[in-house]
RNA sequence: GGCCCCAUCGUCUAGCCUGGUCCAGGACACCACGCUUUCAAUGUGGUAACUCGGGUUCAAAUCCCGAUGGGGCUACCA
């Protein structure tokens, strides 16, 4: 059997979005799944979009989440003469031409084809000029593009995930092959580099499916056994449209910014648009490759579900080392200036430990922890109030609880130690959320928290007391 | 406009190839209840879908045709 070789060809436009990196994942799981080689190929051929930067952003955004390609990194842009000299051969060989024409008389003999009802192709004029005529224009420097005869007839192909496609060629533009800045398009570049590069499978998005029988009738003028190809559904925004920057969409090393664990992105993205067939969800790289079978592969397009996402995400953090997430958490807390001396291991511990199940990302703990690091609450003394408390139920509470507390000895300020006694007192008052609400309120500043031993654990004696007297004093 | 692809809960999907076991299963989200001092986590339960119309068949979510809807392509972009 043939090594099993697919690819990833990102051009390099800006950053690597999610759409772009399932795909890759796609690639690399198939590749690895069949024990192949994944390799990457950067499609640099259109200067005017190309983007400073881009190339070292997909780059790390692929080793984020652990997609290593096998061998060289292959750069097209370096490869113009061997695209230049297959465009040569086809047009000797009458399977291409050059045209001279301009942009504008392109435009306006596609609007005209429209017009009538027909596909908007060109006219194929330049394929009447002699070869005087094309000599001259050569002459006089006159920019031509190299363009692709498309043949009269069908063009079928085998999809591995739609089965049996067809086009009819008369629907089919001759497509541009070479540019006049002597740079190929995609169609041609992409043949030959995959044939070059023996790639046996090529995995990408179904918006390539109108164009492959483009890359079919290449392969034959060129002699050459086509790859199978594999067109997988797209990714789409919530209103079902190619997903976008203009829907936020965000590069894939935003999500790591926001606290995004690569396990969770991969698990995620390997479910859209395919699944093991059964119930289960949580699967790790390995287990992807294990299971995966491109005919699982879904046929209709996925929308980014950012709930799910967020859920799974959850489901990684919760089993991350506290160690780990400790250490995830600690840049967080630093870039907005909560940690401002240096860092008290220990303390953050603490608090990871207490908001672990509550993160959905890991920056969430900057929103949930802030109270732990500030000196100053700001909160509205009504949140204090439990239910339909007045002011002076709540003064005389907290009076009681700082009393209470000014009476443990620091080394019981545990919440261990901490429960029995308030819970006793508020057995007294018949209702445990008249002691511990105000209680939490107090330490936290929020509506929403941890509970308030836990925290008071944490803060200590010293600070708890602080709270208590301030918010007493707001009352 | 032309061509192509697609179509199961709000979302991701199982089931479709090899029709009956499906008054359609799971997950996210949502709702309720339990735990509980709030939030979360967790447990239990619930709401919710085969786009429509024709065939074929004893029987169709599953096969066929059509309509409708959605998406993509239609660049000297990829």
């Amino acid at each position: 059997m043939p090594t099993i070789k697919t690819r990833f060809a990102p051009s390099p436009t800006g950053d690597l979005h999610i759409g772009g990196l399932r795909t890759a994942l796609y690639n690399y799981l198939f590749a690895k799944k069949n024990n192949g080689k994944f390799i990457l190929r950067i499609e640099d051929t259109d200067r005017a979009r190309f983007k400073e930067g881009s190339v070292e952003t997909i780059l790390t955004g692929l080793k984020w989440v652990g997609i290593k390609a096998d061998g060289k990194i292959v750069y097209q842009s370096s490869r113009t003469d061997i695209y230049k000299k297959y465009a040569e051969q086809l047009t000797a060989e009458n399977k291409a031409y050059r045209c001279f024409c301009s942009v504008e008389i392109l435009n306006k003999i596609r609007e005209e084809q429209v017009k009538k009802g027909n596909p908007a192709k060109y006219d194929r004029r330049c394929l009447e000029l002699s070869k005087e005529e094309i000599e001259e224009k050569i002459k006089k420097n006159n920019p031509y593009v190299v363009r692709l005869i498309i043949p009269d007839g069908k063009t079928k192909f085998k999809d591995l995930i739609r089965e049996n496609v067809e086009f009819n060629n008369k629907e089919i533009d001759d497509q541009v092959l070479l540019k006049s800045d002597g740079y190929p398009t995609y169609h041609l570049a992409n043949v030959i580099d995959d044939h070059l590069m023996k790639i046996s499978h090529v995995i990408r998005a179904e918006e390539w499916l109108p164009s492959t029988p483009k890359h079919i009738i290449l392969y034959e003028y060129f002699g050459w056994k086509p790859p199978e190809f594999a067109h997988i559904p797209m990714v789409l925004a919530p209103d079902k449209s190619k997903l976008s920057k203009r829907h936020g969409a965000m590069g894939v090393l935003e999500f790591k910014n926001q606290g995004y664990l690569p396990e969770a992105i991969i698990n995620f993205l390997a479910f859209l648009g395919w699944n093991p067939g059964d119930n289960r969800e949580i699967f790790s790289m390995q287990e992807l490759i294990e299971e995966f079978s491109i005919d699982k592969v879904q046929k209709g397009g996925a929308i980014f579900n950012m709930e799910k996402l967020n859920w799974i995400n959850g489901q990684y953090i919760r089993r991350l080392d506290t160690d780990k997430l400790v250490e995830l958490c600690i840049p967080y807390l630093k870039k907005t200036k909560l940690i401002t001396t240096k860092i008290n291991k220990e303390y953050v511990e603490k608090i990871v430990v207490l908001q672990k199940d509550r993160l959905k990302k890991v920056s969430d703990i900057i929103e949930f922890s802030d109270f732990f690091f500030k000196e100053k609450m700001e909160y509205d003394k009504d949140l204090l109030k439990w239910k339909n408390m007045d002011d002076r139920e709540l003064k005389n509470i907290l009076e009681k609880i700082s009393e209470i507390f000014s009476g443990v000895p620091e080394k019981d300020f545990t919440k261990e130690k901490l429960e029995p006694i308030l819970k006793s007192e508020a057995a007294k008052v018949g209702d445990n959320g008249k002691v511990f609400w105000p209680l939490r309120v107090a330490l936290s500043g929020k509506k929403a928290s941890p509970g308030p031993l836990e925290i008071a654990e944490i803060l200590g004696k010293e600070m708890c007391t602080r709270r208590l007297k301030m918010a007493i004093k707001q009352i």
